[in-house]
DNA sequence: GCATATTGGTTTCAAAACGCAACCGATTGG
DNA sequence: CCAATCGGTTGCGTTTTGAAACCAATATGC
């Protein structure tokens, strides 16, 4: 576990946490309700080692909590922390592209409900405060109140900052 | 770049095309509007064979297209296809999850505006059809209609579906 | 209460991936 | 026409991975 990306830029210094597949689906089996080492060492398919370190890695990064839930000590429950339960709507974004795009005639072989009503929750998108649907075109990005030079040379050489699309799919919506 | 992960999950599916850290960072770019090889190259650090390796990639599984833009051949841009630009989202949650994150009295290295207003857009979240706001603990993950023996013995031996957290952080709505 | 299985790891080792540098042909700029 | 840039490929030493063996402490079956 490595930490080769500077982190003045958001995603970079996301990925320095869990930009890591295995990582990923530590994370989901902690969501499903996975507590313990041997549960995601059988669901993953991991090898123990690697997942040793990766749960220890977690847990330094406060996204995983180790509690020790023996009656007379050593067994492991490991439970996400508050800063690991937000990593949900990446999660839930990833499953939702994994959907559309993964599986033909729109097959559905894991189903995210919401539990009281039994319907599938909405497909996550990108909105304005107002809640107008936004895509990737209607942004500005930019260097922010607190760039660093770097962050800020790097902005300032693409003075539009019109992201180019291979289609233009503004009829997307 | 191996594909190991069985793609019965909708999230191991998708890690096993864009579960790389080098990945996202090529993608961030091309959201950001880069196009160039050694522009890639430039900004994100990487060394020419691993860059061509992932490029490569990204075009194979079509989230990337490489069009030839040389007046007389052999100059390229790599650009999003719609099914890159879908990625929009997840990009957008892991930007927003790294923005709260990572920095220190809500410091904003990188800002993501909606052009026309120039306001930030929406903080994603999760939500039901209806438009409530949900987390993780409202939602129930179960065997989809297509799902394989083995996804739905998986999620019968937790009947209840129920996530478990370290802390009931319901109140955060 | 004794044997056996399970939990939660650590160690070892070969194979794969990484990352750096050198090289290279085609193209573009001056 | 000469130099620089583009978009790579190749070689090679280093790091990481993943499979397997091993292990101490606890829990379970009888």
């Amino acid at each position: 576990m490595k930490k080769s990306h500077k982190n003045y830029c958001p995603v970079a210094g996301m990925l320095n946490i869990v930009g890591d597949r295995w990582i990923w689906l530590i994370l989901r089996e902690a969501f499903y309700g996975t507590t313990r080492f041997s549960e995601f060492e059988r669901n993953i398919g991991l090898a123990k080692n690697l997942l040793a370190d990766r749960l220890a890695f977690l847990v330094d990064e406060g996204i995983l909590e180790k509690r020790d839930v023996g009656d007379r000590g050593t067994r492991y429950a490991y439970q996400l922390t508050p800063k690991g339960t937000s990593l949900e709507t990446t999660l839930i974004a990833m499953h939702q592209w994994g959907l559309e795009h993964l599986y033909e005639d729109g097959l559905v072989p894991i189903e995210i409900l919401e539990r009281e009503t039994g319907k599938p929750i909405k497909t996550m998108r990108l909105e304005s405060q107002s809640g107008r649907a936004l895509n990737m075109s209607d942004l500005s990005i930019q260097a922010g109140p607190s760039a660093s030079k770097a962050t800020r040379a790097r902005f300032s050489e693409v003075p539009t900052n019109e992201p180019q699309f291979a289609n233009s799919n503004s009829d997307k919506d």
